[in-house]
DNA sequence: ATAAGGAGACCTTCCACAGCTAGAC
DNA sequence: CCGTCTAGCTGTGGAAGGTCTCCTT
């Protein structure tokens, strides 16, 4: 039973890297992952038991098997199976070895031997990233090794708000990231960490390099515009009459929509934020969100159930690229307005499964860390052209012009 | 503890020109 | 209102040079 490793083809897969979308062998996905610093930082988890095609995100302890989103989500939606205990799966990146993997994965028997010739030591350094349904946004003082009760899932999928209202519980998302993934999962008082090369003693991880402001593509000046003395109170936040109504009406969404786009939360910026003509809570979200994700409104799995208080929205714009996707916004929420599960919110978004939040931080975190790589084409035929002109010093030179450097034969003219 | 200097990473600029856009007709 | 024409703008890759950051002395 299961599915062949999508590299080797041989053995059978066990982990599912999103960033490759590729099922893989324990011996593969060493490989693979420490062929360079980047692809070791791909967040792998175990495979679906029942599906073999998406990551696991939960183990349900009742009938001892690792459950994607989607069949944890009708697996147990009835009765019969709702009461069953599950387990949150942690991520993990980095070259984790045998050892490393049964210990944060207590529950799978054996693990087969890695061959880990390959892989640099600095590579191996293992980061485990908690579900983000799960551990960290767990109650408090509940995590102590990565078990979840069923009240924190069934608690996540009854009442799991999106997006909070302050920025400061942002922060302390974020920190307890960076805490929960130290391996000991300790539920102390979160510390507030920068980047990674400021504070480098602190936010060693990469889970928490993903999370830095930095990678938000936020254009804050400083980290008290985005956390600071007014971070509870959004309409201070973005409380910015600078920018007139018809850049507003521009990018302003359909308030049905706005709903959805409320749930994804925050893209902020210090140089192009629009205020909330009602500033009830704080989520910012993008416009960009609600232009380049029109999707939202028929998609159930982005788009939640109506949240009145979330009506009305701080709109905000950073880069105004056209490029951003539902997964950034998706991501930004979690940043900006990201409030931890356990805090009072009503009967809103009750319906959402949680899952969807950990499924849409990894698609900002995947395309985040494409875009952040690769140059983004708009006009592929300009590009070929590009790719063909002759240079003169990296230059175009006129056709006809001698040159040094022709793309198609490697060949001077002079 | 501070300054100087090197190394490396990162950013900006430049070039020609096909293709795109907006306005005029 | 629709089609055509035209002027101006945009974006594409590689190299060079400038700037910034980190580390060592």
């Amino acid at each position: 039973m299961g599915s062949l490793c999508d590299f080797c083809g041989e053995q059978r897969s066990m982990v599912y890297c999103r960033s490759d979308a590729a099922r893989l062998c324990l011996s593969c996905d060493r490989n693979v992952h420490s062929a360079n610093a980047l692809s070791s930082r791909h967040s792998r988890t175990l495979l679906c038991d029942r599906c073999f095609s998406q990551p696991a995100i939960a183990r349900c302890i009742e009938e001892n098997i690792s459950l994607c989103h989607n069949c944890d989500w009708n697996g147990h939606n009835d009765d019969s199976a709702s009461g069953h205990k599950r387990q949150a799966i942690n991520c993990y990146s980095g070259c984790p070895s045998a050892a490393e993997l049964s210990r944060i994965w207590s529950f799978v028997t054996e693990f087969p031997q890695i061959n880990d010739s390959n892989c640099e030591e600095e590579m191996g350094l293992m980061s485990i990233s908690e579900n983000y349904v799960s551990t960290c946004w767990g109650a408090p003082g509940n995590s102590s090794n990565g078990d979840l009760a069923m009240n924190d899932l069934n608690n996540m999928n009854k009442n799991s708000p999106w997006i909070g209202s302050s920025s400061s519980s942002a922060v302390n998302a974020m920190a307890c990231s960076a805490n929960q993934q130290t391996g000991s999962l300790e539920s102390t008082t979160p510390k507030l960490c920068g980047t990674e090369m400021k504070n480098p003693g602190i936010c060693k991880n990469d889970f928490f390099e993903d999370f830095t402001v930095d990678d938000v593509d936020l254009t804050f000046e400083n980290y008290e515009e985005l956390f600071g003395g007014s971070h509870d109170n959004s309409k201070q936040l973005f409380d910015d009459t600078e920018i007139d109504d018809s850049f507003f009406d521009m990018k302003e969404m359909s308030a049905g929509n706005s709903n959805c786009q409320g749930e994804f939360g925050a893209e902020a910026s210090s140089s192009r934020h629009v205020k909330s003509s009602q500033p009830a809570c704080s989520n910012a979200v993008s416009a960009d969100s609600m232009k380049s994700n029109p999707g939202n409104k028929a998609d159930p799995s982005v788009c939640f159930p109506a949240r009145k208080a979330y009506s009305s929205v701080s709109l905000s714009f950073s880069g105004l690229t056209g490029e951003s996707s539902a997964g950034d916004h998706e991501m930004s929420s979690v940043m900006l307005t990201g409030e931890p599960p356990w805090f009072p919110t009503g009967n809103e978004c009750s319906s959402f499964p949680a899952a969807n939040r950990d499924s849409a931080v990894m698609r900002y975190k995947e395309k985040k860390k494409n875009r952040k790589f690769d140059k983004k084409i708009r006009y592929e035929s300009r590009k070929a052209r590009a790719d063909v002109r002759r240079r003169v010093k990296g230059r175009f030179v006129k056709a006809g012009d001698a040159y040094d450097y022709d793309p198609l034969c490697q060949t001077r003219s002079y």
